[in-house]
DNA sequence: TAGTGGTCTAGACCACAAA
DNA sequence: TTGTGGTCTAGACCACTAG
């Protein structure tokens, strides 16, 4: 393996595991000259594209420090909800409707990839904009991944809210598809059952391990997604 | 703006103008080196960039040459149709419905951003898996950026495999949304109006020019889109 | 104003794949 | 076999900005 290769490697490996945390002022590039006995150039290569990445963020004369996770936008254009619909101008509110402590099933172990026997807490909420909402949200975390997560209510804060905050960098992948709401979802949205939604679905992980699963149905005459892609990036 | 910055923003442009076309080879790096009376390792970079991006391909002793477009699975996991249904083991078929040649009138400018009176082909059809329809597609091609389009019939090759294969690159943007499909829809779908589907619209583009606009809508119950994403690409 | 990252040079050796 | 890209070195100068 390369050498600028395995020097990017190394720190992307300090990163995801959060022992380098965001905000973290990572080794200056002649320091990690010196520890790798190289050139500054090959150090520079190796954070460049950590910068490029969007791990870390570099600040003349400061140093180059671990960036804040900014994931929920990172591959679709699906920002923060309270963010989205602030920039909407509209008013957010966010309302928890269920809190539920249990250890991973089977079922739970199979959808979700988290290990049997795992402490996990279920999260049901809403979204609204100007009082109408927008969004179902079920979210699951696993304690295994996040114990301070045990602490939390999230009677406030919204659970992606507070994991965007207190969670280094993660892996995610999405699920989109289109959904006709069972009875409770329409129930929740306010919508008739005939209305179709949009149903998102992430898988969150960091090293291997999952952190959160979210489900999220969208009210599909209010909300698109939307992603732009150009090859000169 | 930097010289490598420069190199790669000049190279850009030939292969997004379409001058240097697909499979084209660009100069080796020493004839780069000299054009630009700069080191080696400048004009290396500026190509490495290019070929993280997808727009070129470097092969040892051959030189660089210029990628196939394969916008399609870009962002998204939208695969060619064709492939993703041959991927699960089914029988893939096109249908095309109809053909419509026309001027763009000031709706299609403001729907498709094309230049109001631009020729302007119209598409219909439908994808296949098994016989059963799977995915109703709209689509509108700019004659006036793809002129080899108006020789052609879209009746043994769906449009947007001939586009990939005859044209550049280009820019796309998408949008996702959950809809309950109109009466021509469900027909052609074969499904009832109550089931949701997922309505994706792509509009692509080369140097600011709309190239095609595609409307594809897939049934909610056998469709789904993924997008994964980790920090580390 | 001092020290960081941003950029560039003029070499060099090597692996690899095309001829 | 040969020439390309892949990688690396040991310098250098500069722009920017935090202190």
């Amino acid at each position: 393996m390369a050498l600028h290769k395995r020097i990017r490697s190394d720190l992307e490996k300090r990163i995801l595991s959060g022992e380098w945390a965001p905000g973290y002022r990572i080794p200056y590039e002649h320091e990690l000259m010196e520890q790798y006995g190289c050139a500054r150039m090959t150090v520079n290569r190796a954070i460049s594209a950590l910068a490029q990445a969007g791990l870390v963020e570099r600040r003349r004369r400061a140093g180059t420090f671990v960036a804040q996770p900014a994931m929920e936008s990172a591959v679709l254009a699906i920002p923060n909800l309270s963010e989205e619909i602030a920039r909407r101008g509209k008013r957010y509110r966010y309302e928890r409707r269920s809190l539920a402590y249990r250890k991973a099933d089977a079922a739970d172990a199979k959808a979700f990839r988290i290990e049997k026997g795992s402490p996990i807490v279920e999260v049901r909420s809403r979204h609204f904009a100007d009082e109408v909402p927008v969004v179902s949200e079920m979210r699951i975390i696993n304690l295994a991944a996040v114990p301070d997560a045990a602490e939390v209510t999230f009677e406030e804060q919204a659970p992606g809210s507070w994991l965007l905050d207190n969670v280094p960098w993660t892996e995610a992948a999405h699920h989109i598809s289109a959904i006709t709401p069972n009875r409770q979802v329409a129930q929740e949205l306010e919508i008739p059952r005939t209305q179709a939604c949009l149903c998102l679905e992430r898988r969150t992980w960091r090293n291997g391990q999952t952190v959160t699963f979210v489900r999220q149905i969208f009210r599909g005459d209010i909300y698109q997604l939307s992603a732009h892609f150009e090859p000169g990036n």
